[in-house]
DNA sequence: GCGATCCTGAAAGAAGTGTTTCAGAACCGG
DNA sequence: CCGGTTCTGAAACACTTCTTTCAGGATCGC
């Protein structure tokens, strides 16, 4: 997280993101030899790709439903026209909610997209009822619940298909 | 990924999945020290957690601006009525193609919620026209353009606030 | 209250880790 | 061509890693 300045990622580069994204523990040598280098040049791209801040973080993903978390829902949210005020206020809000995974500005009909995880159906209700109606600014809520996950990755696509 | 037996996860277990959700790299040694255990009973935790499947898996999550995707759209599809066989070989298509990281099921007005990656619109463009609107059974389809995200994370809430 | 089981944690070890160093190869501008 | 810079990769390093072992403690059923 370092410099912005745009570099241009060769495919070795992207290569090695890929094995990354698969296996965010894989060792610099086990890398290496994926990708076809030797171990210290891999070594150091990577740290360079770390620096960069084009490898962001590295995590353990979780069984949601394992941890009990059943319930997942997609909100849309409207704000009421108000000042800028109100919009800072909401993201400030939407932050400091464990349970908002994430919020999107958008383009479009909707002003925001959430992804919101819960123990239950109860939770949720309570979570909604509670705080995200009362966010401020909101106007309007359109949650929807998420039911089987048909693909569910982390991984984006680096190869020019 | 071995058994399903619901388990019940105590307040130990859960701070080290919490600790493994933000640094997926962190020793059984360093993990122990955070939460307060011993090395070795920390360590018999996590890989009993990872044996059970409850850590699916460890990732690199890298910058999607500074890999060049500078295009995210949530696109909702609704498939039209035939039978199961049309909704298996849509499923199918969708796991395939890898700009898609995520489907689900919804619940609601519309079957599918999809979040794709793409370089740029006009990739966006290209592959809404060349592949997503010509997915086995898809009626309509609904595409918004996500922009700046307010928050962005893969850490479920574990602690029951 | 006792035996058997389970859980704990210190110690030990081999294997692997990231990181630095250094000599040589490759490359580039002029 | 030739001087300087950059890139490469083998070797070495100290350190950390995971993992097993073992003896002692705790726990449980009966």
């Amino acid at each position: 997280m370092q410099q912005m300045t745009q570099r241009d990622l060769d495919p070795m580069d992207l290569r090695i993101l890929d094995v990354l994204q698969q296996n965010g523990n894989a060792s610099a040598a086990e890398i290496a030899e994926q990708v076809g280098l030797t171990a210290t040049t891999a070594w150091r791209r990577i740290s360079r790709l770390e620096e960069e801040g084009i490898i962001r973080q590295r995590v353990a993903l979780l069984d949601r439903e394992a941890v009990g978390l059943t319930v997942m829902v997609f909100a849309t949210v409207r704000l009421s026209s108000q000042g800028r005020d109100a919009i800072e206020k909401f993201k400030q809000a939407v932050r400091k909610h464990p349970e908002i995974l994430e919020c999107y500005t958008m383009l479009g009909e909707t002003d925001f997209l959430l992804r919101i995880v819960t123990r239950d159906i109860k939770a949720y209700e309570a979570f909604y009822l509670d705080y995200l109606s009362r966010f401020p600014g909101v106007q309007v809520v359109n949650s929807s619940i998420a039911l089987a996950p048909i693909k569910e990755t982390t991984a984006l696509p680096l190869t020019k298909a």
